[in-house]
DNA sequence: ATTATCTATAGATCTATAGATAATGC
DNA sequence: ATTATCTATAGATCTATAGATAATGC
C-alpha cells in the first residue's frame, strides 16, 4: 500500500490541513488517530511524516498564520486599505465566531499553545508577519490620518489586532448569552475600527 | 479518616481554589488525580464533592470571574476610578501575563471552556458580572468625558475588556518574543486605556 | 447510621513504536 | 532496496465507580 513520492506529498498536505481544521475546533486535545482518520489514513503512518504532534501542532499554527497574512497583502484588483477592511470585517464577524475551524489560530488555540515552546514559537513568528503587515497596510491606506508615522502605526496595528483576538475569544466562551454578539459590536464601534470598516 | 462537616465544607473550598490555580495554568486538560493530590488528598473522594469534573469546572469559573468582578467595586477609601485604574493596570502587566494561575480566567481558559455547554454558560454569566461593574465604573467616573452615556459606557467597557484578554492571550502564546511586551505597551498606549491609567 | 476519605480498578482514551505488507524507484 | 502505509500493541494517561475504613453526629 505504499504510494508514490508525489501522493506522499500530498498526504503530508492533507494530514496538514486537516489537523489545521481539527484543532481549531477541538482544542490541541484533539487525538492523532482522529486527525489521521479524518484525513483517511491510521494512525500508524503518522510518524512517517512527522517527528511528533508537538511538531504537526507549530507546522499547522506556522501555515495557518501564514494564509492569514498573506490575505492582507495588497494585490492586483487589491488595495492595502480594501484588503485591510475584508480582513477586519471577516474577523468581526458572527460567521467568525462560529467557525473556529478556519478561523484565526490565535483565538482557537493560542492559550493552549503558550502551554509548549515549540508552539509558542511558530506562533511568535506568524504573528509577527501578521503584525507587519497589518502595520503597513494601516500605514499605506491611511485616510483619517494622512501625517501618520510607521512606529505609530505599529503600536496600533498590534493593538489592534490583540483587541480583535480578544473579542473573538470572549465571543465564543460566552456560549449563546447576548454578549455574543455584544462584543462583536462593541469593538466595530470603537474609532480605530469604524474607521476601516466604514471607508 | 472522615471529616467533621465543617472540614468537609474546607476540603471542598481547597478541592476548588486548588482547581482553580492549576487550571488556570495547566488548561482544563489538567487530571482531578493531579488536583486532588495539590489539594492533598486522593482523587477517589472527589467525587462526594463534585458530580463531575464538569461541574468543578464551571465553578472554578464562575467564582474566580466573581472575585475580579467584585474587585471593580468600589468601597471605603477606593473609589470607582481607582479600583478602574488598578484592575486595568495590573491586567495590563507582565506580572499578569506570567503569573496565569491568579489571572484571568477568561484569558486563561475561555477558547477551551467554549467547547462545553456547562463551562460556556458559567462563564457568561461571570463575564456578565465583570461587564456591568467596569461599566458602572466608567461611567461612574469619567473625569475626561462628562456628557457620557450609559450605553455609550457599556460599549466601551465590553470593547475594552475584550482588547485586555486578547493582549494577554497574544502575550502568553508568543513565548518570549519581542512581541510579548510590545502587546501590552500597545494597549496601554491605546487613548482609551491612557484615559484610565494616566488620571 | 451516616459519610468523608481511602485504595483499587474498570474501561476508555492518548502518544509512540514494532513489525508486516506491498508498491515505488533505482 | 527503499519506503508509505497498515495492524497491533506497549505504557501511560484519563474519568468515574466500587467497596473498605474510620470518624462524625444523631
Amino acid at each position: 500500500m505504499r504510494k508514490s513520492r508525489e501522493a506522499a506529498a500530498e498526504s503530508r498536505r492533507n494530514i496538514v490541513e486537516t489537523a489545521a481544521k481539527l484543532l481549531r475546533e477541538r482544542g490541541l486535545g484533539v487525538g492523532l488517530a482522529d486527525i489521521m482518520a479524518a484525513a483517511g489514513l491510521t494512525h500508524g503512518g503518522f510518524y512517517r511524516h512527522f517527528a511528533s504532534k508537538e511538531a504537526l501542532v507549530a507546522e499547522v499554527l506556522l501555515q495557518a498564520l501564514d494564509e492569514k497574512a498573506e490575505s492582507l497583502v495588497a494585490r492586483d484588483g487589491l488595495s492595502a486599505r480594501e484588503a485591510l477592511k475584508a480582513y477586519v470585517a471577516l474577523y468581526l464577524s458572527g460567521a467568525h465566531v462560529d467557525n473556529p475551524g478556519k478561523g484565526c489560530p490565535i483565538a482557537a488555540l493560542g492559550a493552549e499553545a503558550a502551554r509548549s515552546d515549540e508552539s509558542a514559537r511558530a506562533l511568535a513568528a506568524g504573528a509577527e508577519k501578521l503584525a507587519a503587515n497589518f502595520a503597513a497596510d494601516l500605514n499605506g491606506g491611511s485616510a483619517g490620518d494622512p501625517a501618520e508615522n510607521p512606529l505609530e502605526a505599529r503600536r496600533r496595528a498590534v493593538a489592534m489586532l490583540a483587541s480583535m483576538v480578544g473579542a473573538v475569544v470572549v465571543a465564543r466562551a460566552v456560549g449563546d448569552s447576548p454578549l455574543r454578539a455584544e462584543v462583536l459590536d462593541a469593538l466595530r464601534g470603537e474609532p480605530a475600527f469604524r474607521d476601516i470598516l466604514e471607508n
